[in-house]
DNA sequence: GATCATTGTTAGTCATCGCTAACTCTTAAC
DNA sequence: GTTAAGAGTTAGCGATGACTAACAATGATC
């Protein structure tokens, strides 16, 4: 049971629209992730399907506790290899973009890892 | 012009093998990357058509000059990245794959930060 | 009430990058 | 000299994940 980069990256974008707007349709997913409706359609076709989102009558979507999970996971790494990479003087785009990407490849043990040296101060603070 | 990332990833792996053992056989390379030999037939073809890789008259590869930069630089990118990890405490096995994983996604700014960060001493030494 | 914009869907295509099956070619063994 | 092993290739398939084209449903505008 392996959950697919793409849906990570759906997953996540859902939960930062709700925070930013409160709530998420498909439309919104489009335009924040620069893909077309039909590619967000399928996507939530298969997170249904796989049980980590709903869609309500009206096609708002919500996370289901699965859903949740995933979205959590992949958020707080983005933030942490984000601000990680803006400590080293990366500019703000750039460390969102880099992050996004190696969100989904590090290891659970490097991540950690590397949690434990951002506590420790060892970036030069801002 | 995008050089693709499975691409880098066999030219990285040819002048590894080339450092080894001194030449390079696509077999070697299907050994090395666990895949199989028409996954690397078919991918020594495309290196060839884009002009990254010669194979002579016995099907010995080799790296064109164009081929080389790019292996270097994923080469090079690959153990810094492994390197740092290592000096975070990551088991080397982790890290070594782990470093495959991000060396192709990590911006040219987000690099050199590292870098950077890394010649300051930050990581902790062994 | 006809028209248009918005939203979502289905159907079909394409690129990347693996795979298996089946083939050729060269070389070594008996 | 036939057979077997090793190396490389082609053909065709499957998963992932994007795309365009075309259509359905809802709501707002005139």
């Amino acid at each position: 049971m392996h959950i697919h980069e793409s849906s990570e990256d759906y997953l996540e974008m859902i939960m930062m629209l709700r925070e930013q707007k409160g709530y998420v349709r498909s439309v919104d997913i489009a335009a924040a992730l620069s893909v077309t409706k039909p590619s967000v359609s399928h996507a939530m076709k298969q997170l249904r399907e796989n049980g980590y989102i709903t869609m309500d009558e009206e096609n708002y979507i919500l996370l289901t506790v699965a859903g949740e999970a995933v979205a959590r996971r992949i958020y707080q790494r983005h933030r942490t290899l984000m601000e990680f990479l803006m400590s080293l003087g990366v500019a703000e785009k750039i460390a969102y973009e880099d992050a996004c990407k190696i969100e989904h490849d590090l290891s659970e043990e490097s991540f950690e890892a590397l949690c434990h040296h951002i506590e420790q101060g060892n970036p030069k603070p801002q």
